[in-house]
DNA sequence: CTTGGGACCTGGCTGC
DNA sequence: TGCAGCCAGGTCCCAA
């Protein structure tokens, strides 16, 4: 599924083809993709150049005209290619620029959303900080976790506590980090969220070089799949042997959520060294 | 303010 | 074999 280290790989991948270019057109055959208001509330965008193609959270913005952009959100099984589309593809919208470029937003399960707005302050406000800024520090983590009870899984999960980041990378980042995925988000002493924190960035950026992970439906624009799963500790690993100690991974649920995670390398409680 | 539960969505899987 | 029903999970909305 698309987060944060997808969605990176899909900027990466399109800005040098669109900035610069204008929108000739957009094609919507499914008009729910751009929520209640349909495809007329995309029209605004029509004729406008993209200034820039940024990324917030799991969030593809391109960026028009002052502070408008397009927001695209590939929820679960979206894509964005540009490349030939692959047979049986599920097509929802298609973007044409001036220089000839073609952006085809597939999504089989119809959650993603490409909706136009007029300003992108409030969204981009909404949201925690970004996990591989500057200003995202161990610090700033602590001080956010300290405020929750719930499990330390569903915190991560929390776009306003930190962008971008969803359950595969939450698994990934609570086992190099040692914690047990049910611990009380504000019972981590402070040396374990100085740990958490780092393994949250070396997570994201490790799967950042790797091109995303594809598990499912996601894949890059030019149609390859990313290798970022192949790294997996423990994501989607369930019932096989840890790759630090050889137990075997087990999978719970967490606020509904699957969570897999390593029963000897994250104990719920310490043992004394 | 925080927390928890349901809704959305559909291909693939389970079990009768 | 056929099919009902559950499951995956990111986000929004509502209630307590």
């Amino acid at each position: 599924m698309p987060e944060l280290p997808e969605v990176e790989t899909i900027r990466r991948a399109i800005e040098p083809h669109i900035v610069g270019a204008q929108i000739t057109d957009i094609s919507l055959p499914d008009p729910s993709i751009a929520g209640p208001g349909g495809s007329e509330s995309l029209q605004p965008a029509l004729g406008a150049t993209v200034r820039a193609v940024l990324r917030r959270g799991k969030h593809l913005i391109l960026l028009l005209a002052g502070n408008s952009g397009i927001v695209l959100h590939l929820r679960m099984t979206g894509a964005l290619l540009r490349c030939e589309l692959p047979a049986g593809a599920r097509v929802r919208a298609v973007l044409t620029f001036s220089n000839g470029e073609r952006l085809a937003f597939t999504d089989q399960r119809r959650l993603g959303r490409m909706q136009y707005y007029a300003s992108l302050k409030p969204l981009l406000l909404r949201l925690g900080p970004e996990p591989l800024d500057a200003d995202f520090t161990w610090e700033s983590l602590r001080s956010a976790l300290k405020r929750h009870s719930i499990p330390v899984k569903a915190a991560l999960l929390d776009q306003n506590i930190v962008a971008g980041i969803g359950n595969m990378y939450a698994d990934e980042a609570l086992f190099l980090a040692g914690i047990n995925p049910v611990v009380s988000a504000n019972q981590i002493p402070a040396n374990e969220i100085r740990t958490l924190w780092r393994s949250i960035r070396d997570v994201l950026q490790r799967a950042i070089e790797d091109g995303g992970a594809s598990v499912s439906t996601y894949a890059k624009p030019d149609g390859n799949r990313g290798a970022a799963q192949f790294s997996f500790n423990v994501a989607h690993r369930k019932g096989q042997p840890c790759p630090r100690c050889g137990a075997q991974i087990e999978r719970i649920m967490v606020r509904k959520r699957g969570a897999c995670y390593c029963p000897c390398c994250q104990p719920k409680r310490k043992v004394d060294a």
